[in-house]
DNA sequence: GTCATCATGTAAGCCGTTACATGATTGC
DNA sequence: GCAATCATGTAACGGCTTACATGATGAC
């Protein structure tokens, strides 16, 4: 999760551990305050399976790859020289860039099932929806809406049985939660709605109109970003 | 959170592991499907700190307490005569009862600021609401309301800043999460007034006058139980 | 000079998960 | 007899957190 939103946040442009931070906090939403005892391992064990590779910054921002040479010194010398004569002194800052294979990696983790889908992995890959081919973007909105449609009604079968013995607060936090989620299954419809027409060619796939249309209540939104 | 949502449970009637996890499920909605990897674990840990007691099912429902006799041979002697002869016969079931200890270790969970609070525990809380005190069940809504409020407008001001580079499904994510989060926030301010007009009495807090009349568009509500 | 912010990293721990192992009871 | 459900547990691992350690730079 935390690779794939890392990845895509580099598709765009190069940006340096700190500067990714940001971006996923105000960005994103998703992830608020993603630690740096989560982040910097990340972004290692990123540049190991080779998806990312990394600059040590020397001065001015594009600035040549400047392979690693190993000798310490100088490019202590070259970040001090930097630090005297440009815009501002930075620390050696390690900035990444998104390789080849890691365009293929995001591809693969972006379009993959998460399985029992959560909020906030849907909402990451929402965010980054542009990147994916029309018809897996459907199906991601497709698979959202029948995941919320289902939670739904059996939220409402247990809500059901046990709706006697419920006091006023969890009565009341059922319901919003219901209210919530139909808001955010209409949502849905609407985004899908807009996606098909986009699409009209769209190859009337098997699980686009067997259980998607089979009913209209179910919901939870996005609701990600929640942890802080 | 696992541990308070258990106790919660319990506060009401005994109840063995299985049972427990499905109450969790259908009941609370928090913890879809909590895993027994996790439930029977903590389970023990409550039991070594006193807050539970367990009581090998012998036969009919409100059994005896049938104190731990430490006689094995002996428990399952009338394991096997309680299956023989009644309702139906069941396997060696671990019943647990909260202690008077379970229950005072439950109320300080309950009230407990849990820090910078997700939508989760605070489903919970509220879940288990009628067991606060009243300033206490207006003071966890308060709470809830007041980082809402303040997540919106940081959520505000960063679409401020980034909304020009924001492709539609991105912008479309953002707006979503925010009309959702205001819904949750006038969520809470009827609860909150509701509560008020039950206490009249209300002891006015600084906190309560404070930061929390400051703004009124702030939120982001339920929204637990996503995990499945 | 010292404080806030920028910047990178390691170590320990928390809180949950999946997968595995075991076995009784009920219904077909 | 066999499968589904009930029932309890252990082991390994995952993904994130907090706390700690370190240090440069810029503003006051």
């Amino acid at each position: 999760m935390l690779e794939l939103a890392i990845l895509g946040l580099l598709e765009d442009q190069e940006l340096h551990g700190y500067e990714i931070r940001k971006r996923l906090r105000d960005e994103l939403g998703v992830f608020s305050n993603v630690s740096f005892g989560s982040l910097y391992p990340a972004l290692s064990r990123l540049e190991r399976s080779g998806a990312l590779e990394a600059v040590e910054e020397t001065d001015r921002p594009a600035a040549p790859p400047v392979p690693m040479t190993g000798s310490l010194s100088g490019e202590r010398a070259a970040m001090r020289a930097a630090r005297t004569t440009s815009t501002r002194g930075r620390r050696g800052r390690k900035v990444y860039r998104i390789t080849e294979e890691g365009r293929r990696q995001f591809t693969v983790l972006l379009d993959s099932d998460p399985g029992p889908d959560d909020a906030r992995s849907f909402g990451l890959r929402l965010a980054f929806a542009r990147y994916l081919p029309p018809q897996a973007r459907l199906r991601l909105l497709e698979r959202r809406r029948a995941q919320l449609a289902e939670r739904l009604s059996e939220t409402r079968a247990a809500a059901r049985d046990a709706e006697s013995r419920l006091d006023p607060y969890a009565r009341s936090l059922v319901e919003h939660t219901t209210e919530s989620t139909e808001q955010d299954i209409s949502w849905l419809d609407r985004l899908i709605e807009a996606e098909r027409a986009r699409v009209p060619a769209a190859p009337a796939s098997t699980r686009a109109t067997g259980p998607a249309g089979a009913e209209l209540t179910v919901s939870t939104v996005v609701r990600e970003g929640e942890i802080r």
